[in-house]
RNA sequence: GGAGAGAUGGCCGAGUUGGUCGAUGGCGCACGACUCGAAAUCGUGUAGGCGCGCAAGCGUCUCGUGGGUUCGAAUCCCACUCUCUCCGCCA
């Protein structure tokens, strides 16, 4: 969330960057109103507290004196009242206000594109050539399935429409892939890897920032109100719950693997088929907790090291940047690079880098200390997929697919898959 | 799932006949003294949130969380959460 202080003294900058996202404003109207009534409220209830604070001060003196105190005990039964009245106004003030100030967006950072649409977003660097194919390139569902190594009818049968069985050599070129992503993110650019819990508390995916307005795209477990995680970042930036870090030790920076739920109900289209969206998909996510003077630098290291991966696995792919619009209420900027698929003719990302600032910091409360004494202050946080398994895995299929249906396995993978170089129909 | 114990400041650990307790003490840390320097020793200081204020500062809240009783609660009552131990079950 953003800062309450921020958003009472610059509530155009705000508004501003809501509407850029062409997100509604009200809920900011509303959290106005609740703070200015808010503040009212408590500077009444404390000034009456602080009489009966001074009050029952002297009764006591009086009592331990033998004296009799019974008139000014009466007087502050009444304020006491007075207070009980005033304090229950402010809780459900508060209680509005933040329910409020959950709904409120991050702010756009400058050099966001504007816009609310994909086509919006701004290309900002290109790398490697599509490959010029002598033959129709197929789409990696029709691949995949010809080769017997992802089968999505027998998925159905455990778990009805969108997930998919991985089989044989796409099983293991699933783990191939997650293999060299951790080992790329850990050995090359020095992240820790974590392995997660991958169902969180309802706080935690608060904290996130994926509920409450996201709820109705979550796995949701009814027992004990938990929920599969949408996303690694969801457990990984309550690593540091409620915790003062040390400025020495920034930044501190993750990745984890781990299979990723969401109930997207809608569907339907090219870029919803197979591999693309699914129920549940694997994802190596790269996350960073940093000093706030260094996550706009934060955020182009972190997108290198997506576009590492891709450079690595040899897939061509454009970045984007995002326009306002396209953004996830955390983020104030955020970067796709979108990889090409030739036997769908598309580009699609396959991952999303975003830096959030303090916003999820401030849902999390998690700051640092610049020195000994100083007063904490939040972290920034960044996250970004390094990369989405299902895509990746599509993308590579397409990008390496021989004209009798085989499938190349990228130079890098090779070590990871016991030596196999190709994938064909056995 | 059953039984029990517990949750206090960066850490450890007092405090439960309600009344200067935001909290004794120790450790750690910072500064100062002593020292050529250091160790040891001594002294001083050392939570966070919110509100008001240009600021100094003032006020208020916080002893797991939320309610309640009371003039007044870390201390009493209720609910919830979490942690630990033992038993059971289990990959």
């Amino acid at each position: 969330m953003l800062d309450i202080r921020l958003i009472r003294s610059d509530p155009e900058l705000v508004r501003q960057s809501i509407e850029r996202r062409g997100g509604d404003s009200a809920p900011l109207d509303g959290l106005l109103k609740a703070d200015e009534r808010r503040r009212a409220l408590l500077r009444d209830v404390e000034a009456l507290r602080a009489e009966r604070n001074q009050v029952s001060e002297e009764i006591a003196k009086i009592k331990r004196g033998g004296g009799d105190a019974a008139d000014m005990i009466a007087e502050m039964r009444k304020v006491g009242d007075r207070i009980k009245e005033l304090e229950a106004d402010l809780r459900e003030v508060e209680a509005e206000q933040d329910r409020l100030a959950l709904e409120i967006p991050n702010l756009v950072s400058e050099d966001t594109p504007e816009g609310t649409t994909e086509e919006e977003n701004v290309v900002v660097r290109e790398w490697g050539e599509p490959r010029e194919f002598d033959f129709e390139p197929r789409p990696h569902w029709e691949i995949a399935v010809n080769l017997d190594i992802v089968d999505f009818e027998r998925a159905t049968n455990i778990a009805g429409a969108n997930f998919e069985v991985f089989k044989g050599d796409g099983a293991r070129l699933r783990r191939a892939l997650i293999g060299f992503m951790v080992d790329v993110h850990t050995q090359e650019h020095g992240y820790t890897e974590v392995a997660p819990p991958i169902i969180a508390r309802r706080d935690s995916l608060v904290a996130s920032g994926h509920l409450p307005k996201f709820e109705d795209d979550q796995f949701h477990v009814r027992e004990n109100d938990m929920f599969l995680i949408p996303t690694a970042e969801a457990s990984l930036v309550n690593i540091h719950r409620d915790e003062v870090l040390d400025a020495q030790t920034l930044p501190v920076s993750y990745v984890a693997y781990t299979p990723c739920f969401r109930f997207e109900k809608f569907s339907g289209g090219k870029e919803s088929r197979a591999l693309i969206r699914q129920y549940q998909f694997d994802k190596v996510e790269m996350f960073k907790f940093v000093l706030p003077e260094t996550s706009m630098d934060e955020l182009e290291s972190l997108v290198r090291n997506a576009e590492a991966v891709y450079q690595r696995l040899g897939i061509p792919y454009k970045l984007a940047l995002l326009c306002a619009g396209e953004m996830g209420i955390q983020a104030v900027k955020a970067y796709d690079p979108m990889a090409w698929f030739p036997g769908m003719g598309s580009w699609l990302e396959l991952s999303s880098c975003s830096n959030c600032l303090d916003y999820q910091a401030r849902r999390a409360n998690i700051r640092f200390r610049r020195e000994r004494g100083a007063r904490p202050e939040f972290v920034h946080t960044l996250n970004g997929s390094g990369l989405a398994v299902g895509r990746t895995f599509a993308a590579v299929l397409e990008n390496y697919q021989q004209e009798d249906g085989s499938v190349v396995v990228p130079e890098v993978l090779v070590p990871y898959m016991g030596g196999t170089r190709v994938i064909g129909r056995n």
